[in-house]
DNA sequence: GATCGCATGTAAGTGGTTACATGATTTA
DNA sequence: TAAATCATGTAACCACTTACATGCGATC
């Protein structure tokens, strides 16, 4: 049981920031909570609809004069209360799911080289992510310091930083186990 | 497009450490690499019979005389080569779902005393974890130090006690940033 | 005139969980 | 004798991704 429909709160709450049409949604979430929240236009749609039928949202047409498309949707009155029942019920563990550390559980079975390709791999995608992060704390501390919810943006941003950090000293100690692995192969020259 | 069935390979792998049933590869899994990845029985159980008929694993009924059921699978020299295959590809990008940053982004939304709970029970959560692992790792160490795997073994264990141990220094630090956020309620009693 | 960004949506497929059904054997 | 553990399996359901279809307007 549980675990009922989180796009659905993730639009809620993406909509307490402001009126937005499905498409906006996206782009925030893919902007600013990417690195530990996705959705997909597959899920946005359909989940905007049930909110509009259920009185949650409400949409409305817009687009100045020529637009048939582009719908903008509100949060309403209900929609918080239901998105606040959310928040205050406890969050479910996650369901880890490490495709590397699969590899690596396996790795005798390939040659140390493929292990470290692997994990060199992996480095490189941490370091991208976490500079792109550092970069978002940046813009946040710069550009929204004063607004009601930085304190919890900056949480969120930390939390992300610091795991990337964990990752990326794991790797330089876990390439350097593998390369022990070998002592002499070329060793010496 | 890829990501075609891990399941499969994670009970290849499982079998190169020797022939078990659906049964056993299930509490493997679950006793031994279960802070990074999980199979239930749903998954298991057709993986085997798929396998099974690709000839990348061969079941035997066992039971000393008694039992109808229970089949003991072993890998093949074919399914030793499917698993060495995957191995060597590159590892998909994980897609990381966090639900308590997800709360905690919109955590204006509710008292901080609600986003404080959260983090708390996150912390018992990790810290029961972290625990688990450590007791894994000493018995790692003293039990398994001398197979091949062992080396490989540790370093996912590491991955696992780094993360836990940066999850458990973030929950700190955001539960002091939330009560800072508080700064007179009932302070000075 | 081609391609890119904006914009909405649907359909098919998949990976995975959960619940259920069944039954033997062991332990309390 | 009741419960827990061993053991295999299926069916239903769910969340989510991907690909596709459509079309407008701006830019190259």
């Amino acid at each position: 049981m549980a675990r009922g429909g989180r796009t659905r709160y993730t639009v809620l709450g993406v909509l307490t920031l402001g009126p937005r049409s499905g498409y906006d949604i996206k782009k925030f979430v893919e902007e600013s909570i990417n690195y530990f929240w996705r959705e997909s236009f597959g899920q946005i749609y359909p989940a905007l609809k049930q909110l509009a039928s259920e009185g949650l949202v409400s949409g409305e047409e817009a687009g100045s004069t020529e637009g048939p498309n582009r719908v903008v949707y509100s949060i309403t009155e209900s929609g918080r209360r239901e998105l606040r029942t959310w928040l205050r019920e406890p969050h479910e563990p996650e369901v880890p799911r490490v495709e590397l550390l699969l590899k690596l559980f396996f790795g005798p079975q390939v040659s140390p080289d493929v292990n470290l390709e692997h994990i060199a791999r992996e480095r490189d995608q941490v370091a991208e992510s976490l500079a792109a992060l550092e970069e978002i704390a940046a813009w946040l501390r710069e550009e929204r310091s004063s607004t009601p919810g930085f304190p919890y943006y900056m949480l969120t941003v930390r939390q992300g930083i610091l795991s990337y950090e964990a990752r990326l000293a794991w790797c330089d100690d876990a390439a350097r186990t593998i390369r022990n692995l070998v002592p002499a192969k070329e060793s010496g020259l």
